[in-house]
RNA sequence: GGCGAGGUAGCUCAGUCGGUUAGAGCACUGGCUUCAUAAGCCAGGGGUCGCGGGUUCAAGUCCCGCCCUCGCUACCA
């Protein structure tokens, strides 16, 4: 059996979660395992908050709360989105709270140290006595020493565009609390990134088969890839591992060090609890798992050249991920989501008017999968109404109302003398056929997205090609062979849809008559003659409802 | 400044290794149908593929230059 692990980018503890997240790195998640496991295959879908770093030390504060109550605030956000949405994991958890990350992260830092890939060194940083901590590069301003221009950043003058290095600033000022900050000496341990590269990991990322939008961006950033600092003088984080000794004292690993880790520590958490405390490592350190990152294009550089770099450094014999489908931004207006920025909405809020059903549909048939791609409420209605209302859930009243109205609400008999007239009418004849499994597979959600709706209009067709309600007069037999047909097509139309609109699919699914879940279902894959049919004559129907009212739209707002 | 992505129909987007008349959905127009949620089916109009050069028998696709948009630039899909 096929075994994958499925991560979703660790969301930073700092602000909501919005569409663009979603779309980014949560709902294809979702909809790609809930595929592979109607498959047939093994699934664990992994995610959660990343906690640490400055940034969340310095907004909690802002907001007079403790860190770990800020956090908690967030990563409890996260769970009410994912709920709304009916995004699930096996596991959401964070990296402050998760009990196995600290020590797995010293772990990984260790190992790294054990096998030289870490280097330790000594430098000047600016550190603000009145905040007591020191100063990351964009927390500090001045002017700028080339073009004069006040507000220079510590990292770049935004009007000549120079990096900038802070301890050149004459004029140095904290960011946070205005004062002026001192150069003081540190130690810190950097991830030698070149010598891991060289050692195997750089042929391993030239080799390997990268999505499009992924391959160009990796290949160059191999070219020269720095030492990173995996270090910083804090306390909000992981501390360091004893054996680093005094000069560890004070310090934690920088985040997007501990953050990728929290894959595999939240898996050892999952595993724990649930008693069998090894078996992370049959999915971690195994050959035969595939493991894929679903994350944003800004997080490229981490999953596909650093975490693997960090993995494969441990020679702990970790899985090293076998895809990485990064999705580039969705946007909201022409600009990008940013709940800073006010260009957001509440998630949980617009599910509940709008659905959670629609709504993944909607963000499917739109995800910026190959390029930017832009997000819009009108649209999202006309979908509904066109797409679901209209093909979907249209084809379905149609034809269970006209049974229930006129063959008893039930399945209708296929008559022998049919079969073979009815197969090849709607498998061959009223239109392709498409595998939405198949479209997931290869990471295109938008695609498989418009095949759930291209094969319903397969059954419309054959609905206007035989048109039963002239039939039941001219010919009740065939008519019953036709809408016996069509049942059978709404059986597997609703497992289709089931990756996507698990409410949707459900709903049909008893509205057929069944009483199982449909997730639990094996996926059909596509029809074909010899044994597409399932469905006894006879069998009771539930009640039809229309799948997807119709939506107004609602008055523009002035 | 550096790096990356993008500019294709009114809108949102596909376009593989360069290869017939450039595709889809929505929107629009016309016809058919009346089972169904004013739903369905069929047909049609609509594009100088950002601009200018170049390579080629052949360019949306490759090369050079330019314009515009967006993102990242080390905390945020």
């Amino acid at each position: 059996m096929a075994r994958t692990i499925v991560t979703s980018a660790l969301l930073y503890a700092n602000g909501p979660l919005h569409f663009g997240h979603i779309a980014g790195a949560y709902l294809p998640a979702d909809v790609y395992a809930r595929t592979l496991r109607m498959c047939g295959d093994e699934v664990l879908a992994v995610s959660g908050s990343d906690d640490h770093g400055v940034a969340i030390t310095i907004s909690a504060e802002k907001a007079g709360e403790d860190y770990a109550s800020y956090v908690a605030r967030w990563n409890g956000n996260m769970r009410a989105t994912f709920d709304a949405l009916d995004i699930r994991y096996d596991i959401v958890s964070g990296t402050s709270t998760c009990p196995d990350h600290a020590d797995l992260s010293r772990e990984f830092f260790s190992r790294l140290m054990e096998n030289g890939y870490l280097v330790e060194r000594r430098t000047d940083q600016l550190f603000c006595v009145a905040d007591d901590m020191f100063l990351a590069d964009r927390y500090v301003e001045g002017t700028c020493y080339k073009c004069g221009s006040e507000g220079a950043r510590g990292d770049e003058c935004p009007s000549c565009g120079t990096w900038i290095d802070p301890l050149e600033f004459k004029d140095p000022r904290c960011k946070i609390c205005g004062s002026t900050p001192e150069a003081r000496s540190t130690t810190h341990w950097y991830l030698d990134l070149p010598k891991l590269r060289d050692e195997k990991i750089g042929d391993w990322i030239r080799d390997h088969e990268w999505k499009t939008n992924v391959e160009k961006f990796i290949q160059n950033l191999l070219e020269d890839v720095p030492e990173r600092a995996i270090t910083r003088d804090m306390s909000w984080g992981v501390s360091l591992p004893p054996e680093v000794g005094e000069a560890g004292e004070g310090k934690v690993l920088y985040v997007w060090f501990d953050a990728p880790i929290g894959y595999i520590s939240f898996t050892k958490e999952l595993m724990r609890e649930r008693g069998t405390p090894e078996a992370w490592k049959d999915w971690w350190q195994s050959d035969d798992t595939q493991l894929v990152h679903f994350i944003g294009k800004d997080n490229i550089p981490f999953h596909c050249l650093v975490f693997p770099s960090m993995l494969h450094g441990t020679g702990d014999g970790y899985v090293l991920p076998a895809a990485v489908p990064a999705n580039e931004f969705y946007n909201l207006k022409g600009g990008k989501f940013s709940t800073s920025g006010g260009n957001a909405f509440d998630v949980v809020e617009f599910v509940k008017e709008w659905g959670v059903d629609t709504t993944r549909f909607y963000l499917c048939s739109t995800m910026p999968e190959t390029s930017d791609s832009e997000f819009s409420l009108e649209q999202l209605i006309q979908t509904a109404n066109t797409a679901l209302a209209g093909t979907i859930g249209n084809l379905a009243t149609r034809v269970l109302k006209f049974i229930a109205k006129n063959f008893d609400a039930v399945v209708p008999q296929l008559h022998e003398q049919h079969r073979e007239e009815m197969d090849r009418l709607i498998l061959e004849e009223c239109g392709p056929i498409e595998d939405p499994a198949a479209l997931v597979k290869e990471f295109r959600f938008r695609r498989a997205a418009e095949a759930v709706v291209a094969n319903a209009t397969v059954a419309n067709v054959f609905v206007d090609r035989l048109a039963p309600w002239a039939l039941r007069k001219e010919d009740p037999e065939k008519a019953a062979s036709a809408l016996n047909t069509l049942c059978e097509w709404l059986n597997w139309q609703a497992r289709w849809m089931a990756p996507f609109m698990p409410h949707k699919a459900q709903q049909l699914w008893e509205m057929l008559g069944h009483a199982s879940a449909v997730a639990d279902q094996p996926w059909p894959g596509t029809p074909s003659a010899e044994d597409w049919r399932s469905l006894s004559a006879g069998a009771p129907l539930g009640t039809p409802e229309a799948l997807f009212p119709r939506i107004q739209a609602p008055e523009p707002k002035a």
